[in-house]
Order: C-alpha cells, then structure tokens, then sequence
DNA sequence: TCACGCCCCTA
DNA sequence: GTAGGGGCGTGAT
C-alpha cells in the first residue's frame, strides 16, 4: 500500500459559501475576542478546513473565495444581485483575518477579481477532471451540482452529505447537467436571477424530466397549459440569459499551475501570531505538537493481505528469513480480554504487511479466516528464535489465549531500550522510534480517536489500521538494527538483556496468566464493615470540628486544623500549604489533639476500602475467578518490576485492618501458598559491594543485623541492646540503603540533626568499609556519569554533575541505593527464570504467581509443598554467588497472611 | 475528561 | 534518605 497506489483526491473549498453559512450560525455569531472584534465565522470556516482535511487527508486542497468588486455577471445583466443587502461589516471585518489564517496553515488561496468562487472551482474542477484526478468540492451551494461527474464530487462539510451523480438525481429529480436548465427556471431570487414565476424545485425538475432540456422545452412552450404555461411563455426570450448567468464559467484563466496546489507546511510563527489575535487559545496550544512538521517514515511498501495467494507469499518469506519483525493487533490492552484483530510482519525496513482477518464495520472487505490464518502461523511463532516485536509479553498473552506459544522470540526492543537506558522516560515505541530514528509515527489515537468515542481496533478501516500495523512492524525491525549494535558494545548489558530480562518475558508472562486467587465475598464483607467503622468515625469527627466536612479533602481538613482550630502546623507541602500528612497528624495526636486522631483512622479506612476491598472484587476475571495483574517490565530506574491493574505489590501488611485484606488472597482447592522472602537482601549486598568485614562477620554469624548494628554503634553486648537501640539501628541501616543524610535520618528518628549525624558518625567509625564504598561510589557515579549492579545494569545518572545541589544530591542518592536494589532485582529475576523452568519441567502444578521485589508467591498442591519449598529455597539462595549468604525466609498457609 | 497536588499503600 | 501504583479532591475544560 504506497502512497501512489491510493490516490487521494484534490479538494477545492468554496470558502466564501461557508463563511457566509458560518457567519449566520447563532452559536459563533457570539465568539469574539477581547477586543470586541467578532471571531465567529473564522472560526467556523477554520474548523470545516480541519474536518475536511481529516475526513480526505489530501495532498492537495485549494481554498477560493469570492473577489471584491464587479464581475462578468453584472456587465451580462446590472441588476445581477442587485436586490441584495451591503455585506453586514461583522463579516466584512472578519474576511482578511480569515484568508491569512487559511495561507498560514498552508492552504493555497483563490480569489480572482472579475469572476466568482464558483467560476475557479469550476475551472480547477474541469482542469484536474481532464487529467484523470478525482476532485472533491466542498460547498453549501446547490449551484455547483453542475460540476458534478464521474470524477467531481460535491459534498457539504456542515451537514455531512455527499453528491455524486445519483445523488444529485436523488436530491434535485434532474441530472448534474441539467442543473443549469433547473436553475434558469426557478431563478435565483438573492441573486435576482429572473425564472418563470411559480415555477420551483418541482415543476422545474417534472418539465426537465419531460423534456430533457431547456431549449427543447422552450419549443414546446406552447403545449404547457395552466398558469405555468402561460409564465413560461412570458419568459421565452429572458431564460437564455438566467441560464447564461447561472452557468459556471469552466474557463477562467488562472495563474496557478495544476502543481502549486499541494498543501504546504503550516506557516508555524505567523499562524500563533494570527491565533493569538483571534484568540483560538485551543489551537494556539496545538501549535508546536500537532502542526509542527512531522519526519514520516520515507518509502514505505506496506501491503494489506487479503487473499491467499499474497498470504501463502509473505508465509514463504517468513519461512526463509533470517528473522522478522512481528505485531498482533487487539481489541483491548487487557491481555486476558483481548482479542486478536489482525498480525503484522516486516521482513526488512520498510517492507511490511498486515494481514487482517477479525476486522468487523460495515463494509468491511472480505478477509482470511481467522483460525486458517493463526493455524498457519502458528510453526512460525513456536518455533525457532527469529522473531523481533515490541513488548513481547503481551503479545505473548495474547496468543496463548489462541492456543499458541510465542516461543519464537528473539529480541524484543522495549527491553533492548530499558537496558540500555532505564531512565529513558518511556519504552514505547512511539518515544523509541522518535529518539532513535527521528521518525513521527502514526499514534493510536490518531486513527482510533481518545476518550469514549475510542474505536475498538477492529472498527478501524482496514486501510487506517493496516498502514499503522504495518508501520509497527517496520519500526520494530528498524528499532532493533539501531538497539541491538548498541547493546553489544558492553558485554554486561548484552547479558542482563539476553540472560535476564528476555527469558523473563515468558516467566511474567505465565505468572500474569496464572493469577491470583482472592475471596470475593470476603472483601465485600470487609467494604462493609469499613463503611460502617468510617460511619462513627465521621460523626466523631464532625462533633469535635464542630461541623460537617469531607474527611478526605487535606484542603477542608487543613481549614478547619490550622485555622478554625489554631493547631500547630508542623509541617508545610511543598506548595506552601499546612501539611495533614500522616505522621504530622500523627505528631498531633500525639500532644493530645483528638480530632487529628480521628482523621488518621478515617484516613486508613478508607484508603482500605476504596484502593483494595472495593476495587479487587472489580478486577476479577470472569473467565478464570482470579485477578491477573501486569509486570511491567521496563518502568522503574533500577530494574525493579513494578505491578498494575491491580498493583499487587502494595497489598497492606503493617497493621490489623489491612492484614484482614492480606487473607483474601487464598489458594485454590487442595492448593497452599508459599511465600519465600529474602531476607536483609539490600544490607547482604552492600556487605558484598563494601567487603566490609564488620558487616559480613555479621552476616556470617547469622545474628539479627539491627542488633547487631546496635550492639557495634552503641558498644555494648548484643543481649544488653534494647528495644529502642535496635530500633535507632534499623533506621540507620535503612538510611544506608537509601543513600543516608543526617536531615533524614533525623526526620525517621524524631531526633536533631546533631542527633541523627552523631549516630552517621558512630556507624562509619565502626564500617569503615562501608564509609569507603560510598565515597567510591559517589566519585565513579561523578567520572562515568552511571552505577552498575553486580551484572552489569546501568543507571544513568545525569544530574550528579547538577550545579543545583538539591538535584545533585539527589543524584548522589540514588547512586548508592541503585546498586543494591538493582542488584537485588536482578538476583531475584535470576532466582524467578531458574524456578520457572525447574516447575515447568518437574512441577507443573506449582505455580508461580506473585513477585513483591524479595518476595516469591507460589500457589502449590498440598502434597508437593515440602519439596517445592526446598526448591524454592535452593534457588532463591543459589540466585547469586555473594561473599555473603543470601538466606531465604519461607512461609506456608492457606492464605496469604498465614504464609508469612 | 484531564492534569495536578496531596496522601498513603508496598519493598 | 531509595523505588513504585493509585485514590480522591480540585480546578479548568
């Protein structure tokens, strides 16, 4: 499908008949800018530009409007439009505005003296008709139906309709070329063309059908009877010249050849300046995005295949390529919903095709049947490793709901690009395609549009859907020839992609497809007794404020602490306004307040309520009884998965009421869980990373790590540490793995800054080591610009050479918690690929099915428990090779609560 | 309907 | 002090 094959048609808009109809439409009769001058009409003619070029998408489109002055008409006849009223200087006002707009958006313009806009258009109309163009006229005037051909088209842009040469019988009850005899006979009274008085639409058209033309019905005058008849007789001698006036001038001279009417790029400067006059604040904004030039990808060859014979053809390439590019097209992102609608190939750049086979609209052609289709791919997809796609994992899911295993997969470059910079802002191929190839693709909602009038994939036109589909693929092809050099060029990240993150596509891709089981009924029990427990709540809150109120609004809630009631205020937001936060409110309730009290409970109610025991119910597959999240794979910085739709990586665990929420995860009949956590992972690896050897004597003894922290930093004996010491110790340790400052340790111990750089002081004295990796670790983070985790993942870190300091030390941060959580990120997806496949082989009634960053969550039957734990755990531990021991924490129950 | 601020859940 | 997802209120569209 190239350009040349599908011709678009050249448009010509009769510009002065839409102002004219715009100008009297009462909604735009209102629009003015600031400076009183009416805006309305531009507005109006501007916006059926817009909508004619979306509906045609020309490569060519003229705007013509009427010139000032006198035209050929009056010096036929003087009193041509003689009877009607001056132009009202509303409109008048708005015409030169209009026309610079319509030249700066590119739009060539027509307006020639001595003739009208219907004489241009009819003269451009015949010139491009003679050539064998297609030409779409767009007009709200019935005049120019007499243009109308094979080729020429009329159609109304205001009220949707379309003519050609039926539908101009249809509409007048005369053929195209006898419009002019019709119009003669009927005259034009706001042009003051004389016609045969009571003679309309229908007497014309019944004489026209009779006697085929003017002329002929004139030598037959005589035999019309009635009072017609005799009006007819009395204007024998006028009509020559009515339809002299009504006829369409086809031959004006123009100095505009055929090639100057392609559409130029919008004049982007002069077009703000014009928009910002007018104040179209919305188009204003769209400048920049929308009418900025857009790269499209140069010399394409995309086909749509829609008989057997090109498909057998592409079929046979892609049994002899060396690797291919792939893409499914769906009806929905949710890969348990989703239906396949269509599947792309591309062989090499820009050679592509889109074979269709589920698209379903009116009129929809004819295509391959669906099940034939896959059945014939389905060798290609399971077999061999010659496939590139762009988010492979979804794809995945997709097919496996057809029965086919996308074993096939040999790349995939999202995760060529989130390897080799995760800080990328995005994966999608969009941004990829923009950032590495400097191309502008089609987006999805520019050919399915946004919001709810969002088309599902399959009601999109094949032509649409097959040149997008088809550029996926090419882009993808395009993408990985760029990616994949550059990956190679560090063998670390050549491996974290190749050894971790493609064999973990199909790992995720069975645990999203596994899913969770949860009991309905047990969170909706939960809903309601929060509801009622938010209930009192509210009426205790609203007795000590005083007054009703929205507890979950911090802006009423601030008015009525901070101001109503004087409290203190602790701590402000970053905007300047009283914090309500948690711990503040905490702090408060704490000095005795009790309305903040009540809020903190209202608060953690309802968050349980309206994030986990309303919405978990909702996400419930109907077709399997369990919840099915998505891992995303190539979202966070340092490597991490992250979890949506529903994020099940933030379930509640730290007080009672959220454990309740905890036991709704259970496991099916005769099924346990097994939940295998690591244990101090991030401190085990900054043992490893620092050799310090007070921190791995530590580890070694296998003693509680924050004791033992305490012991060291306070120097006493390990049994003598007391419940507060260790918990001053756990804060530390925790402030080690994020990058330690004394104003935040400070802030988590509620202690002085002073305080809080004593204790940093304290700690570094005893681990040196550790007082060394950092250091280290801040200088090479400021040489080479990134950190590395044990295997080799980078993280970029551009800021660290900030001059703001707040940034840079931001920078310096994440440059030493990187490392860690990375590097645990990587152990545990290491751990997760070796499980996988040791279940799939021995296994396959265990299942993987939860990832919470140090955490595994197995569904098992009850007879194999013991042994997969050990396997578990021989994994988990065996993941890594540290010089200290990873250990693992396993746990078993009935739910998920109980298995820890 | 959307973006943003604030808040809160997890490791 | 690190890394995420997501609900609700608010104000503009």
């Amino acid at each position: 499908m190239s350009k040349a094959d599908t011709q678009t048609p050249l448009v010509l808009v009769d510009g002065s008949s839409y102002l004219y109809r715009a100008f009297h439409i009462p909604n735009l009769q209102i629009l003015k800018n600031a400076k009183g001058e009416p805006t309305g009409a531009i507005y109006g003619v501007l916006n059926m530009l817009r909508r004619l070029r979306s509906d045609y998408q020309p490569a060519e489109m003229v705007v013509v409007f009427d010139a000032k002055g006198k035209t050929f008409r009056h010096d036929l006849y003087p009193a041509y439009k003689a009877n009607r009223p001056p132009m009202p200087d509303d409109l008048r006002q708005q015409i030169e505005p209009l026309h610079q707009a319509v030249r700066a958006l590119g739009y060539p313009l027509l307006s020639i003296e001595g003739v009208e806009a219907d004489d241009v258009i009819g003269s451009l109309a015949r010139r491009a008709a003679d050539t064998g163009r297609k030409v779409v006229i767009s007009t709200g005037d019935k005049d120019l139906a007499q243009l109308v051909n094979a080729q020429i088209q009329l159609v109304n842009t205001m009220s949707n309709t379309v003519l050609d040469e039926q539908g101009v019988v249809e509409k007048f009850g005369v053929k195209p070329n006898q419009i002019i005899d019709y119009l003669a006979l009927m005259g034009d009274s706001s042009d003051n063309i004389p016609g045969v008085e009571k003679v309309g639409p229908k007497t014309a058209a019944k004489w026209l059908q009779e006697y085929g033309t003017l002329d002929e019905l004139l030598a037959h005058a005589d035999d019309i009877g009635g009072k017609v008849g005799e009006n007819l007789r009395a204007v024998v001698t006028q009509l020559p010249l009515s339809k002299q006036l009504t006829t369409i001038d086809c031959n004006v001279e123009l100095d505009i050849s055929m090639d100057e009417l392609a559409i130029q790029p919008p004049q982007t400067r002069q077009l703000r300046d014009i928009f910002k006059q007018l104040e179209f604040r919305s188009w204003l904004e769209e400048i920049g995005s929308d009418v900025a030039e857009k790269k499209a990808v140069a010399e394409v060859n995309y086909e749509i295949i829609l008989d057997q014979k090109r498909f057998d053809h592409w079929i046979k390439c892609l049994q002899t390529a060396e690797i291919f590019a792939f893409d499914t097209e769906t009806t929905s992102l949710n890969y348990m919903q989703a239906e396949i609608v269509g599947i792309s190939f591309a062989l090499k750049e820009g050679e592509a095709a889109y074979v269709p086979f589920a698209h379903q609209y009116e009129n929809a052609p004819q295509q391959l049947p669906r099940d034939k289709v896959l059945q014939t791919l389905k060798p290609l997809l399971e077999s061999g490793r010659r496939i590139i796609a762009q988010h492979a994992k979804y794809d995945r899911n997709v097919l496996l709901s057809c029965g086919i295993q996308l074993e096939a997969i040999a790349h995939d470059t999202m995760l060529e690009s989130y390897v080799l910079d995760s800080t990328a802002s995005r994966h999608d191929m969009d941004s990829l395609a923009k950032k590495y190839l400097d191309v502008d693709t089609v987006h999805f909602e520019d050919i399915a549009g946004k919001g709810v009038k969002q088309l599902r994939f399959d009601q999109i036109d094949i032509e649409t859907a097959g040149h997008y589909a088809a550029e996926d693929a090419d882009i993808t092809f395009r993408l990985h020839q760029v990616l994949w050099p550059k990956l190679q060029q560090s063998h670390a990240q050549a491996s974290v992609y190749t050894d971790i993150e493609l064999p973990l596509i199909k790992v995720l891709s069975r645990m999203e497809r596994n899913g969770v089981k949860v009991d309905a009924d047990k969170l909706n029990q939960l809903s309601r007794d929060f509801a009622q427990q938010m209930q009192q709540v509210e009426v205790e809150a609203f007795a000590l404020a005083d007054g009703e109120f929205n507890l979950a609004s911090p802006k009423q809630i601030q008015e009525i602490l901070f101001e109503r009631q004087n409290i203190p205020v602790i701590r402000k937001t970053p905007k300047g306004q009283p914090s309500t936060a948690e711990d503040v409110l905490q702090e408060l309730a704490e000095k005795g307040y009790e309305l903040p009290a009540v809020i903190l409970r209202h608060r953690m109610l309802s968050k349980l309520k309206s994030t986990y025991t309303d919405k978990l119910p909702l996400l419930i597959d109907p077709g399997t009884g369990r919840v099915h999240t998505s891992y995303h794979q190539a979202v966070t910085a340092t490597g991490r998965l992250s979890s949506a739709d529903p994020n099940l990586q933030n379930i509640p665990i730290r007080n009672e009421e959220g454990r309740e929420i905890r036991k709704a995860f259970v496991a099916g009949k005769s099924n346990c869980l097994i939940a295998a956590d690591y244990s101090q992972i991030e401190l085990r690896i900054m043992a490893h990373l620092s050799g310090d050897k007070g921190l791995l004597t530590a580890f070694e003894k296998g003693a509680d790590i924050h004791s033992a922290t305490a012991a060291e930093v306070f120097g006493l004996a390990l049994e003598a540490v007391t419940a507060e010491e260790r918990r001053a110790a756990k804060a530390i340790n925790f402030g080690l793995i994020y990058g330690m400052s004394a104003f935040g340790l400070a802030n988590q111990l509620n202690t002085s800054r002073k305080q809080a750089q004593a204790y940093i002081d304290l700690y570094f004295d005893r681990y040196p080591g550790v007082k060394r990796y950092m250091d280290k670790t801040r200088q090479l983070a400021h040489e080479q610009g990134y950190v590395e985790t044990v295997f080799g993942r980078r993280l970029y870190l551009p800021e660290i050479k900030s001059r703001n300091a707040q940034r840079r030390q931001y920078a310096e941060r994440t440059a030493i918690n990187a490392p860690m959580q990375g590097t645990a990120a990587d152990i545990i997806k290491r751990a997760m690929i070796e499980l996988d496949g040791w279940l799939l082989a021995e296994h396959p009634a265990a299942l993987l099915i939860m990832q919470v960053h140090d955490e595994l969550v197995l569904e098992v039957p009850k007879d194999q428990v013991q042994i997969i734990a050990q396997g578990v755990n021989k994994r988990m531990v065996e993941a890594a090779e540290l010089t200290v021991p990873l250990e693992v924490v396993i746990g078993v129950g009935d739910n998920w609560d109980q298995a820890h």
